[in-house]
DNA sequence: TTCTTGATAGAACGATCGTTTTAGAAGGGC
DNA sequence: GCCCTTCTAAAACGATCGTTCTATCAAGAA
């Protein structure tokens, strides 16, 4: 029955969202929930509500093809949250503080299951394939980024910025991490409200 | 033939190290390079020189039981190392910025492969298996409480030693984490730097 | 119509997973 | 000698893994 599978509307191509698109948004959230290894292929068709073959033909590549899609799926939505936490204050120090109260909510939300999208993966294939570790790696710069250049607008200079921002994204990751395994959200406010602290005391006031 | 695996001396039942120990580090290891589900139990069997009847015999709970062993063991084998990095000196501040350069030289040693021994097994079974968890809150809970104790003989009160050891701790398992992608030990002695001039801008002298 | 292309559907492959089972080898007490 | 416990050895089980394969459907171009 060719296409068709479950949009409300049934004559245009694409329908709602496309197939690819369900597929990479799947396989995102389970490889943020169960890790790369852990997380099977007919598992991600399923959830998808799409079919092996529909999997096989957008990614010829295999699971290694769909995992690097979903880190970079998994980068965009990482850095498009921290982009809404900092832009509520032009304050790097309150502006991260926000980062961290927005990352605790939200993994509550998911009843503490929706962590860092590459944390697991990256931790699983670290010596091994390099498209995977690659595509972990231009997530974090790429986030670290985000925060720098909100410190750098914040009036710090151009290596403390890339240094703080360098342990921001660190203290976040892990207290994201802890926050889970504790069912709590004290540790990310915690290491938001030390971050604030860390920042103002690194001097540059908010201009 | 029973007895007499790879040992140097023959005759005494417990020559060296013993079987159950083998197998455990091996797990341990294992586990923190490439995760729980991404390690199987005959690889397990096969890195620690047994077989796996020995596996199931001192683990008769299989792969759940052996995981939690080799979480217990990690939980020791880092509590150990953050007690070494501790030890250097008297203040708060410099010690947890000694432990973080023991973190990195050590991370650098293994070729970024061993980071911390309970992260990739926590994430990948966060809502599922609850022995496995419980050991991983345990470790990190333990972890927390050797840094708490330093802050407190450092001068802090009980509330705030309890919160900074819980930010130092992420900031520290987050770091690990980014040096392992990065390939380098800068997060990690960055985030030691920042986290003793955010442990000395929080009042308490060395005593 | 006919041919081609993009996408879907699902059976089937070999390999490996965790586990179970059965057998056998050492050592101590009797 | 014999028995019993502890530990090792390896074959084998069903289930699931990632992947490949063939068949089919829908729609546009000729």
């Amino acid at each position: 029955m060719g296409t068709k599978p479950q949009d409300a509307s049934t004559s245009p191509a694409r329908t709602g969202i496309g197939t690819r698109e369900r597929v990479v948004r799947a396989a995102s959230r389970l490889f943020q929930r169960q890790g790369y290894e852990g997380t099977g292929i007919k598992l991600i068709a399923k959830e998808a509500e799409a079919t092996l073959g529909s999997v096989y033909h957008f990614f010829p590549g295999g699971k290694e093809e769909l995992a690097v899609a979903a880190i970079q799926h998994g980068d965009r939505e990482f850095a498009d949250m921290l982009g809404t936490g900092l832009a509520g204050s032009d304050d790097p120090a309150v502006a991260v503080e926000n980062c961290a109260r927005l990352l605790a909510t939200a993994l509550r939300a998911s009843d503490w299951a929706d962590g860092c999208p590459v944390t697991a993966t990256a931790l699983e294939t670290i010596g091994r394939t390099s498209p995977i570790q690659e595509a972990c790696l231009a997530a974090l710069r790429n986030w670290q980024e985000v925060l720098a250049a909100k410190f750098r607008d914040g009036g710090f200079g151009d290596e403390d910025a890339e240094e703080l921002a360098s342990t921001v994204l660190s203290a976040l990751e892990g207290a994201e991490v802890t926050s889970q395994v504790y069912r709590s959200e004290q540790p990310l406010l915690t290491a938001g409200r030390h971050m604030a602290q860390l920042i103002r005391s690194r001097g540059a006031v908010a201009r």
